[in-house]
DNA sequence: ATGTCGAGCAAAGCTCGA
């Protein structure tokens, strides 16, 4: 079972993108992270077309997840992230695909740091270990996947400094991401590739960095014990990034025996 | 400080978020 992420940047701008990439990938279920799209706006049909069943949340402008199955109906299981019923922020959408149960996650940003936005990143972070917290003890197969908008070690950014100060490498960030992996998942390609220096799944669009291959780890797929004992495979699909209209993300993806 | 990209608002170019 092949399982993959992917924040798309805008999940009708970049359609023929996303199409494109699931007819030659053909992952099983995919988590996608910001659809930039409200709900009634999801492209259901085009990718119903593409043999994918989907449970989604939308939202206007900003954000936006969703799960897809390759010829099959994700059961969704939640479409909020628990611990805060005034959060209408649409970033964690839950569903079980041929049993196993998959979230796809949209951290927050947190820029610019410090300030309001931080502070609502870190209180989410505290909410999503609450709640893996929970899915883990429960022991069943679990794939938290999505971008963590954490660079969670050195190695998992080109060498630069320009980017300091932003609330991706802050040491709160990088903590509550530690201690999230703490309750037992495993990270997935980072456990697949230990010694990979440009394991990364972000290119800004700025300053030619995806030309320069000056990249950054942010999405993850953190396993629960019994996945992680079935991880067989994983990687990028770096060259994704490098066409036409692409988003400014690389589909990152794991193999399940 | 800058660079890129796109949306929203509202009628063109600025502001915001990433």
């Amino acid at each position: 079972m092949k399982i993959a992420t992917f924040n798309i940047n805008n999940v009708n701008r970049r359609l023929p993108n996303l199409l494109e990439w699931l007819e030659e990938a053909k992952p099983d279920a995919v988590c996608l992270q910001e659809l930039k799209a409200e709900q009634s706006r999801f492209p259901r049909a085009a990718i119903e077309a593409a043999g994918y069943g989907a449970v989604w949340r939308g939202q206007k402008t900003w954000n936006g997840v969703a799960i897809l199955a390759r010829g099959a109906e994700p059961v969704l299981t939640r479409d909020e992230l628990p611990g805060d019923p005034d959060d209408g922020q649409s970033r964690y959408i839950e569903a079980a695909v041929n049993g196993v149960l998959i979230a796809s996650i949209y951290l927050p940003n947190g820029n610019p740091q410090p300030g309001p936005k931080f502070d609502y990143k870190l209180a989410w972070f505290e909410r999503l270990i609450a709640h893996a917290g929970e899915l883990f003890a429960a022991d069943l197969p679990v794939v938290l996947a999505g971008d963590y908008n954490v660079v969670p070690t050195e190695r998992d950014i080109y060498p630069t400094k320009s980017w300091d100060d932003d609330a991706l490498l802050q040491p709160e960030s990088r903590a509550a991401f530690a201690r999230l992996l703490s309750q037992g998942w495993t990270d997935a390609l980072r456990r697949l590739h230990p010694e990979t220096d440009d394991l990364y799944t972000f290119w800004d669009y700025k300053r030619g960095r995806w030309g320069r291959n000056a990249g950054l780890r942010l999405d993850h797929l953190l396993l629960s014990r019994s996945t992680a004992d079935r991880l067989t495979g994983g990687g990028v699909d770096r060259d994704v990034r490098g066409r036409e209209g692409a988003s400014d993300h690389a589909p990152a993806w794991i193999s399940l025996d």
